[in-house]
DNA sequence: AGCACGCCGACT
DNA sequence: GTCGGCGTGCTC
């Protein structure tokens, strides 16, 4: 077999820590034109030679050195794992030495589609490196599965020029904001936190959206007027489909490309071809978007970043923001974070200068009114008599929604004689009712809880405790007799409503649009939706407030009831960058993120003791823990400064190779596969 | 993950 | 004297 003397640098498609770095192969010349970078590859591999699948990651010229070459079977240099934390910036991807032996062959060249580009694969790079993890993991959500009809059809077919030309581009004005301030960030690529506009508008279409889709539309519009690319991330398909409707306004016809995993997979990977074409590009998906291939990137754009569904569920766990954070950096383009409330993490990147703070021109927020409950408001009653009125008055105009923080009918039971909270008998789960005429059933496990008694006092009757959306629903019913009520959650999704009265009973992250707006907005549970223990609290729920507030129609009021005190202060002067402020402040003295990076280590406890070992001596890195996890394993804690990020996430990564590689745990009969180290960066989850 | 290489118990 | 156990290490 005659080769072209070419070497290929592949990546392994596996998921072994031990074997995240590049291989080399020799390129046969029958394969020296299809062999190019970013294509997907078959190479032989280990021992026995079995093909496994890659990527080509770029191709180079073999090693000119004079090193010995093939040193045969002896051993020869070995993987030197604890090479000395350079912490580099730049090195891209060639940083292991070029091997010397006789290399193998690239077996095949899957297609000549490349579908991993040079850039996405310097940011899986960093984005796995920044996190301990692979780089292989981030690809898998960078670059879809294959389809071969779909991709034979792109490669016959590349780039119809056509198909971006047609249609106009609205002008953007970015009218709500300072002149020249939005279109500033495009044109300097500059980076900045965006308030965005809390009021629905209506599009000619006759849709209602969020202003604010229509902003990051004008945003998209605006790199792609320029000649660039652009991708906008929203964290669900509710948001996607205002977006969606605000760039069929705005964008020319056939500019925009989804990447989600809500498509089927065929249409996945056909939107996912269309943007390696070389044409400028609007896409828009949900939080992997943040990886797909975009033709001259101009600008990142994320929607609501403080929205948990940026939080990556899949290993490394990078957190949309942060990719878009790297991202932006190796692009050089532009990155716009856009929302009614702050998280902590943007706040922190506008104190440090790196994100500048962008408001509208004129203040124009809700009309908040927060109610506290009074004591003439009696037991049981949720809703203030300010609260009543607002509500009557308004639905003589229109559609009034009532936030509540949970589903179902009365989500937690009591027994009724000891006041102790009942749990199912099976798995200890709560017990509440789904409807007014339901059994009492687990809320976990579903089953239902005939013949119960409690185990403390043996009563055998319930109270209810809480009160869910549907109980919401039948006593505003029962108030207002004749007027439409619609429940919205997690069961019934309704994305929009009309202007005609109604009551509106959702639970937070469910509203639906109203076209026109609300007329009144009523937000409940506020006490128990703080009740929640968790360190982000506040800044969950002044989240939740602020984007149902943000539906109201223009001077409408919206009630915040039984909330008082600083949150209360914040929504109803809608000053969200000043509460992150004081929060963020907060961590810091706390030593919480995101003041600093935390990391979770988890695994058998020699494993974790040996990873920590390989911290000692980093600046400013502390360790809690180790404690005791599930089943045999520990879990460490270790905080970090951000300056220390390279360096520590490098020691955790070598550590995870050498617990992978090293003595394997006795394999002997029947127990489980012990616990393998684990290392979780920046885990929302974490304090 | 697979798979090969390598040093200790019961078999023709 | 060997066949074969799976502990250990590597895969361009």
């Amino acid at each position: 077999m005659t080769h072209t003397g070419l070497v290929a640098r592949v990546l392994i498609d596996s998921p072994l820590p031990q074997l995240d770095h590049l291989f080399d192969y020799a390129i046969p010349a029958e394969l020296a034109d299809v062999a190019q970078p970013g294509v997907r590859v078959k190479v032989p591999f280990g021992s026995s030679g079995r093909v496994v699948g890659g990527y080509l990651i770029e191709r180079v010229e073999p090693a000119t050195d004079d090193a010995a070459p093939a040193v045969a079977g002896a051993a020869a240099g070995g993987a030197d794992a604890g090479g000395a934390g350079a912490g580099g910036a730049g090195a891209g991807g060639g940083a292991d030495p070029l091997f010397h032996g006789t290399l193998s062959p690239l077996e095949s060249v899957v297609s000549p589609a490349r579908v991993l580009t040079g850039e996405v694969w310097t940011l899986a790079r960093a984005v796995a490196d920044r996190s301990a993890g692979n780089a292989g993991d981030v690809i898998r959500l960078a670059v879809p599965p294959r389809r071969v009809r779909v991709e034979k059809a792109w490669l016959a077919q590349p780039a119809d020029a056509a198909d971006t030309a047609g249609g106009k581009a609205a002008a953007c004005h970015f009218a709500d904001y300072p002149a020249g301030a939005l279109t500033g960030i495009i044109a300097q690529r500059g980076r900045a936190a965006v308030a965005a506009v809390p009021r629905p508008v209506l599009l000619a279409d006759g849709r209602t959206v969020g202003q604010w889709a229509l902003t990051l539309a004008e945003l998209g519009v605006a790199a792609l007027a320029a000649g660039r690319s652009a991708i906008l991330a929203v964290p669900d398909y509710r948001d996607q489909d205002q977006l969606q409707a605000a760039l069929a306004q705005l964008a020319p016809a056939g500019s925009v490309r989804r990447v989600d995993a809500r498509q089927s997979d065929p249409d996945r990977y056909r939107d996912f071809l269309a943007c390696l074409d070389p044409v400028p590009r609007i896409i828009i998906g949900n939080r992997s978007a943040v990886y797909a291939p975009a033709h001259e990137l101009g600008l990142i754009a994320l929607w609501d970043d403080g929205d948990p569904l940026y939080a990556e569920p899949l290993s490394p766990y990078v957190h949309a923001r942060d990719a878009a954070l790297v991202r932006q950096q190796q692009a050089d383009c532009a990155l716009v974070f856009l929302g009614h409330a702050r998280s902590v993490e943007v706040q922190r990147l506008v104190g440090l200068g790196w994100l500048q703070s962008i408001e509208p021109a004129r203040a124009q927020h809700p009309r908040v009114i927060p109610t506290e409950l009074q004591a003439t408001d009696a037991r049981g009653a949720r809703i203030p008599s300010a609260a009543w009125g607002a509500a009557r008055e308004a639905l003589a105009r229109g559609p009034v929604l009532v936030q509540v923080a949970s589903p179902g009918y009365a989500p937690v039971l009591a027994c009724t004689t000891c006041r102790h909270a009942a749990r199912c008998t099976r798995c200890q789960g709560p017990l509440g009712l789904a409807a007014a005429d339901a059994a009492p059933s687990c809320r976990w496990c579903g089953a239902l809880a005939v013949g119960w008694h409690c185990p403390l006092c043996e009563g055998t009757e319930f109270r209810l405790v809480t009160v869910g959306s549907g109980r919401t629903a039948e006593e505003l019913g029962r108030a207002f007799p004749g007027v439409r009520v619609i429940v919205a959650d997690g069961d019934h999704i309704v994305q929009r409503v009309d202007a005609a009265p109604a009551l509106v009973i959702a639970t937070r992250g469910a509203e639906p649009l109203a076209h026109g707006g609300y007329q009144a907005v009523l937000l409940l549970d506020g006490e128990r939706m703080l009740a929640r223990e968790s360190l982000r609290v506040g800044e969950d729920c002044l989240r939740w407030w602020s984007n149902a507030a943000a539906l109201a129609a223009p001077g409408a009021p919206v009630m915040l009831v039984g909330v008082g005190g600083v949150l209360a202060r914040t929504l109803s002067l809608w000053q969200q960058p000043r509460y992150a402020a004081a929060e963020l402040a907060d961590r810091r003295s706390l030593r919480f993120p995101p003041a600093l990076r935390a990391a979770s280590v988890t695994g058998a406890a020699p494993a974790v003791e040996a990873a920590l070992d390989g911290l000692t001596g980093i600046d400013g890195v502390d360790v809690l823990g180790p404690v005791g996890a599930d089943e045999g394993s520990v879990r460490a804690i270790v905080r970090l400064p951000y300056a220390a990020g390279d360096q520590v996430a490098h020691a955790l990564k070598a550590a995870v190779v050498r617990a992978a590689t090293g003595r394997r745990p006795a394999k002997g009969r029947g127990y489980r596969p012990p616990p393998t180290l684990k290392v979780r960066f920046d885990d929302p989850e974490l304090l």
